[in-house]
DNA sequence: ATCTATTCCTGGCTGC
DNA sequence: TGCAGCCAGGAATAGA
């Protein structure tokens, strides 16, 4: 499923090989860009924004199949929007009403907006509105990452450790292409390499790489969730301070 | 504010 | 080989 480093890995391809080129009726493309898990073309005085869903994707110059649901002809450049499941949107001069993105949020401002929540870590990292960018996988991979159970009250988390984390993940993950875990291709039709570095997604279980302990699933906000029982542990619920004991 | 359930959708899997 | 049933989940929505 596109998340930000898949989203990445499409607008980087497509702005390399796309600005500059003309589409009928719709101007000359700027440039294509990312922001939450939104890839964004610019035209002259138009907005493309493609919400890719869980299986949306671009394809540069390959024939249309049966799940091809819009063509690009731009010059000498045919783009092919194609979405299995059909829960990805287009759509033209929308307003983005997302969150701020994850990388490029300042830290402590990230670190403060969770202060003021109470929902359950993971539950707040796939709200797009809250912030953007992360979902299922790499909110997973993040928490592992940051050692944070996932149940986690939003404000009894460390904020700056789950922000530097974060954005070390989801930047190796830039780095390998993304994740295929099944329907995940690049516009050049090549697979993303980050699921064999994932340490807790799809890994229920498997033996924690830390720490050896068998990897758990359980389902946190709707959403199969995985993590290490050990190395994420959920700390007591807060509660009154002791008063000394007298004595 | 936050929760749950429901809807959208289809390929892939299980079990008979 | 076929088929029914279930599952995955991003986002929107309704209702508690």
């Amino acid at each position: 499923m596109p998340e930000l480093p898949e989203a990445e890995t499409i607008a980087r391809i497509l702005d390399k090989r796309l600005r500059g080129k003309t589409l009928a009726g719709r101007g000359v493309l700027r440039r294509v860009w990312r922001t939450g898990k939104c890839v964004i073309f610019d035209f002259d005085d138009q907005q493309l924004t493609a919400r890719l869903g869980m299986t949306g994707t671009f394809r540069l110059n390959v024939e249309p199949g049966i799940h091809t649901r819009q063509i690009f002809d731009f010059e000498n450049e045919r783009l092919l929007y194609n979405d299995i499941r059909k829960f990805g949107r287009l759509t033209w001069n929308s307003p983005l009403d997302i969150g701020p993105d994850i990388l490029t949020i300042d830290p402590t401002t990230f670190a403060e907006l969770l202060s003021n929540r109470s929902r359950p870590i993971k539950a707040l990292l796939l709200d797009q509105s809250f912030v953007s960018g992360i979902g299922n996988i790499y909110a997973d991979e993040c928490l592992f990452a940051a050692k944070i159970h996932p149940l986690l009250a939003a404000n009894r988390v460390d904020g700056l450790t789950l922000h530097s984390e974060s954005i070390a993940v989801l930047k190796e993950a830039i780095r390998c292409g993304g994740s295929t875990i099944s329907d995940f291709f690049d516009p050049l039709g090549r697979s993303g390499r980050y699921q064999e570095k994932h340490r807790v997604y799809g890994r229920e279980g498997k033996p924690c790489q830390n720490c050896g302990t068998a990897i758990v699933r359980a389902v946190v906000a709707q959403r199969g969730t995985h993590y290490c029982p050990e190395c994420q542990l959920l700390p007591r619920p807060g509660r009154q301070k002791q008063r000394a004991p007298h004595r």
